[in-house]
Formats: C-alpha cells, structure tokens, sequence
DNA sequence: ATTAGGG
DNA sequence: CCCTAAT
C-alpha cells in the first residue's frame, strides 16, 4: 500500500532537476556518471544526514516538535513531501531509480530521445490500482526519454522493478545530485589521507552490495558492548534483549574513531539526534519499505549506527568531501540525498527500539545477520579485528584503511525499568569514561597482538596483502584494565593485575551469566568461548632461564623433562616441565634460524650452539637414554668432549 | 602424570 | 603457550 502510493505521488512530488541538453552520447555519459556517484555517494549521504541531524539536535534539542517539523521534510522529502505537492513532474523518479541501481538500469539509457520526458509529462498519474511493475516501466520509459520501441519499455521496467523493490524507493535527489558532486568523492580520499591514514567507509565503491560489505566494521563491532538485562520481560526489557537497539549502541567503535575529533559535542548531539531518527524510522517501519529490500541488510544496518551515533563520521566526511569552491547549496543537496537514503536504509526492521519490539526477526540479532555484515560479500571478514582494506601498496608503503576500531568490551548494567534513552546515555557515558581515561591504539596481526613498538611494518609482516586482511586495530584503556574479555578474541591487553579505578559506574564487569546477555553478543563469542579460560600470560624466559635450561638438558637429555624441571626449575611454579620442553623446542629452533629472524630478548649465540649440540647429540643417543646415571656420565663426557672437538678424546 | 608433537 | 594423543 504504502509503495504503491509513494509511487503514484512520488512522482510527481519531486523536483527534477534539468539534465542539459547535449549530445546523445554526453548525456548517457552524463547518466552514468550519475548513477554511479549516487551510489558511491551513499555513505558520503548517510553522513550529511547526519551532519543535518547533529545540528538540528544542537539548535533545538528541547523544542523537539518544533525541529521535528523541520526535520522531516528534508530528511523524508519522498515520503512527506508527497503529501503536500503532488504535482511535479514525473521524470524525477526514473532518474531516482536508475541512480540506485546503476549496473542494470544503465543499459537502458542506451536509447534516449529527448522528447520522452515532455510526453512523460502528460501521462495521467497511475491509478491505484497500477501494479509496481506498470509504474516502473512507465517511469523508466520516460527516463530513457526516448519514444524508442515498445518493445524495450517492458524489459526495462522490470528491472526497474527489481531494483525498486531491493533497494528502495530511493530519492530522486539522491539521483540528480549527481551531476556535481561527481568530484566528491576524491576530496574525501585526500582528505584522509592527510591524516596520514586513508578511511575508506565505502563511498568508493560502485557497487551496492559490496558498499555494504566494505563497511563491515560499522555494523558488525558489536562485540564492544553487551548490555545485561536480568529478568522479567518488561518491555523496556525486552527490548534490550532483542538486541537491535543495543547494537546499535554497540556500534560504536566507527564513533569512537571519530569521536577523537570532537569529544565534547557527542552528548549534546547523541540524545536528540537518535530520538530523532527513532521517529523517522518509526513511521517507515509501518510501510512496507523494510519488507521490499532484504538483500540490502548489510547496507541498512550501517545506517541506523550513523543515523543513531555517528554524527560526527558523517560530519567529518562532509568536510573532506567538500571542495573548497563547492557551495552551500551543495551541502545541503547532499544531505537531503542522505536523507532519502535514510528512509530506505532504516526501513530495516532493526532500527529503532520500536521495531526492535514489534518485530526481532526481522533485525539482524540472528548469528547468521551478524555473520553476514562481517563477512561481507568481498570476503573480507574481520569479524573481530577492525576492518580494514588493504589499498595499493606503492613505493613500500603500506597503506590501510581503518574502518572501525575495536573497543575494549563494556558491560554495561541497568534497571529493567530504564529507559532506552537512559541505556544510550549511560553507554555514552562509558564510552566517555572509557575515552576519558587516555585511549592506546592496539595492533593485532593474525589475531596476535603485536606488541614489539620498534618493529618495522616490514618485519612486522604488515605488508603482504594477505596478511594486511588480518590486521586490526584496538583501541585499550590506558593503564586500566579492561574487563576480561570475554567475547574478544585477543586477550586482555592488559594484565589482570592491573586495576580498573577508571571505569565508572556504569560499568561493571561481569560474566556473561544470561543466556540474553550472550545473545547480543556479536559472532566471535562462539568461536572465541574457548579462549574464555584465560591464557596463562605469555613469559620469556630469560638468558639465565635459557642457560639453566641448556645445561640441564646437556646432562639429562631431551625427554626427561620432568627431571629438568626438578633439576633446575624447582622452584619456578611457572615454568612447568611443558614449558621447558616447549622452549627447548624453540631453542632448537631458533639456533637453526638466521640470526636476522630471531625475535624477543636475543639468546647469546654460545647458548644456541651448545643447543644444538646438545640437541644433535640426544638426538642420536634416545635409544640409550635407560641408564639414567651412566647414560648421563656418558653423555656429559662425550658433550665435553664434543665441545673440545678432539676426536681422540672420543676413542679413548 | 609425563612425553612428544602439532597448532 | 595450548591441546592432545599416547604412554
């Protein structure tokens, strides 16, 4: 119903912007060029919605029906705006269309005329009764502005069809923007690059679904926060459980990132921005928007964490998108164009706390959603790690696009009876906290934590394109200790010893004891549960460890490392008798390895040859290993004499 | 409980 | 360091 009737009056509602006369060829040049900005752009729009909705906020944050009003209109133009002009011209919605689904709709413009769109004109409105379908290929004949065969006009509908039904009812500003902005995206890129890092939040990608998947980070980093609710199903409890809305909030790790910028506006324009878009969100949720575009999941769920938190992303990129010379009335057009994505994108059911109510299984909580928005479709999977994608590695310089940072896992504890809104501020609050008390950046490399500050990228092993994929990035509470991590995949960067006098109340940290609280919990948990047991921390052995090591194995061989231990580290409670096989194997190891490749605390080279004398001549001697007293006679004198290298003191 | 080896 | 199979 809803669809339908956004088509008939959507048309004409819409303003369409001229498309300059030109040459057949320029204009389909021109078309294209439109359709693939606005695809592009679409992150780039999410974020000047956001930057729209941060200000409004600020300006109006009290006088919420007043900034609603105002809001509306610009952000849901397709949808509100129908009902107030309903006499437009009709092309606008063709180019809408084709703007969002570029691939195939573009084939289309093959045969243009210029005269359709005048003829378009005076196609009577639909009636109600007009299958999508007619609509669509009614449109699409007027877009291609052309009096071609009739032939193609159904094929071409159809596809307009598909389209409008996975993607949505995009806005037509999101289409005719194009034009100008064409040069957006690259001011963005340059931008960032500026900061030394290059952050790529997928506007680059021309392909819908892989703009989706290229921001993986943005929905799936989840695992930074789980909200523990106990207990009864009170609504406001329920809701929590269901666990979009909590989410959302978890979403957070693409915010902190940004939030480095401006940390002291986030409150102010947290609170009302995200009322704002529950609103919105709301009354696309009684449409059937939500229903028409399941392929779309990855990308909807991105939105509502802009929509809901990031702000200041949006902003930003706003920014570095602009040039210079772009004018304000540029802005303001991209942002509207946000916000036409918005409607179509937050149309998921898996918005606001709402929907989260009325409808769960239409969210993304199922491990399957989750496991999707990490996979992404280009198979770049970090789940856990930040996300990041490997750009061209020129003149040995690596270079990384960091879309989201892992934060340190929250928990966050309160009332049943609390408001969602009270939830996001005491999220808000912790994060705050959290960012507060001095943040470090982690580095993880196949799922390692890298630690060794003074290694090179290059012997670090963060250059390849294979192992760049597995590189992420942490962000770690200064000097506290982040609560265990139960559902990280890295152990606590921090040693548990270390107190948290940091993290406020708020934050508790506590295990995971409801099946609800799991639930929320982002895919690693599965996997990682194992790795709850803590990993006893990790302790090299010292030189004179090694050198105790080396000796005691000299007389007793490999093999009896129960004697070692009780030989020479008796009283070491750590080092168990495992242990000392293990570094004895890594010893033997590292005696075999170039000097260049060794890494941690350097062993003295006279320590490794007596390893792999030691190892050499055991190894040869196992079968005589029986006669614990001789045998070890008989070893430490042949070592000695090894070492000595006389080989008649061997004979004798 | 140890040992040996792979992960 | 962890995990396991085999002693």
């Amino acid at each position: 119903m809803v669809l339908k009737k956004r088509q008939s009056h959507g048309f004409n509602s819409l303003h369409f912007p001229s498309v300059p006369k030109a040459p057949r060829s320029a204009r389909r040049a021109f078309r294209k060029r439109i359709v693939e900005d606005s695809q592009i752009c679409a992150f780039e729009l999410l974020a000047s919605l956001a930057g729209k909705l941060l200000q409004e906020s600020e300006s109006s944050s009290a006088s919420s029906n007043a900034s609603d009003a105002h809001d509306r209109p610009a952000i849901s133009d397709g949808v509100v705006k129908r009902e107030r002009v309903e006499t437009k011209p009709v092309k606008t919605e063709c180019l809408d269309l084709g703007s969002c689904e570029e691939s195939i709709f573009l084939p289309d413009y093959d045969s243009p005329s210029s005269d359709s769109r005048q003829s378009l004109k005076e196609i009577p409105p639909p009636a109600e009764s007009d299958s999508i379908l007619e609509r669509s290929s009614t449109v699409s004949n007027a877009d291609s502005s052309e009096k071609g065969n009739g032939d193609e006009k159904p094929i071409q509908c159809e596809k307009v069809l598909a389209k409008v039904e996975g993607v949505s009812p995009v806005s037509v500003e999101t289409c005719d923007a194009k034009p100008e902005s064409g040069l957006g995206r690259q001011p963005l890129a340059d931008g960032m690059e500026t900061r030394g890092l290059i952050l790529d939040n997928a506007c680059s990608s021309k392909d819908p679904m892989k703009l989706s998947a290229k921001n993986p980070a943005l929905v799936n980093s989840a695992n930074t926060v789980k909200v523990l609710s106990h207990g009864n199903s009170l609504p406001s409890a329920s809701d929590l459980k269901h666990g979009n809305d909590v989410k959302l909030g978890i979403r957070d790790d693409d915010e902190n990132f940004f939030r480095f910028n401006k940390l002291s506006n986030r409150r102010k324009a947290f609170k009302p921005s995200s009322r704002i878009g529950d609103r919105r969100i709301r009354k696309l949720l009684s449409s059937k928007y939500w229903k028409a575009a399941p392929k779309l999941k990855d990308y909807e769920l991105t939105k509502p964490l802009f929509a809901d938190l990031g702000m200041k992303p949006l902003h930003h990129k706003r920014k570095l998108s602009c040039n210079p010379d772009k004018t304000q009335g540029d802005i303001l057009y991209k942002r509207r164009k946000f916000s036409d994505r918005s409607l179509v994108i937050a149309s998921d059911g898996g918005f606001s706390s709402e929907s989260v109510c009325n409808s769960p299984e239409k969210g993304m909580s199922g491990d399957n959603g989750s496991a999707v928005l990490c996979n992404g479709e280009n198979g770049m999977s970090s789940p856990v790690i930040g996300h990041q994608a490997q750009l061209r590695s020129k003149d040995s310089h690596v270079k990384l696009s960091i879309k989201s940072f892992k934060i340190p896992e929250l928990f966050i504890d309160v009332p049943e009876n609390a408001t969602v809104g009270s939830l996001k501020r005491t999220v808000v609050e912790a994060v705050t906290a959290l960012l507060g008390g001095g943040l470090r950046v982690g580095l993880v490399l196949h799922g390692k934590k890298v630690r060794d500050d003074n290694r090179t990228l290059l012997q670090t092993g963060i250059t390849s394109t294979e192992n760049i994929e597995t590189l992420g990035f942490t962000l770690e509470p200064n000097s506290v200790q982040a609560p265990v991590p139960l559902c990280c995949e890295e152990p606590p960067a921090i040693l548990p010893c270390e107190t948290s006098h940091l993290i406020p109340r708020a934050l508790v940290a506590v295990e995971p004891a409801s099946a609800e609280a799991l639930a929320v919990v982002p895919l690693n948990q599965k996997s990682k549960r194992s790795e709850n047991v803590q990993r006893r921390t990790r302790r090299p052995f010292s030189v004179s460890e090694v050198e105790a090591l080396v000796e005691a194995v000299e007389e007793l061989g490999t093999g009896r490392w129960r004697d070692v231990k009780l030989r020479s580290f008796d009283n070491a409670d750590h080092r168990t008798y495992v242990d000392l096989k293990d570094k004895w194997k890594t010893l033997v190891h590292t005696a075999q390895i170039a000097p260049q490749q060794r890494r941690g605390e350097p062993v003295p080279q006279n320590l490794l040859d007596r390893v792999l004398a030691a190892h050499g001549y055991w190894s040869q001697h196992q079968a005589k290993q029986h006669n614990k007293n001789q045998v070890t006679a008989t070893a430490t004198a042949t070592l000695a004499m090894l070492q000595i290298t006389d080989g008649q003191a061997v004979e004798a």
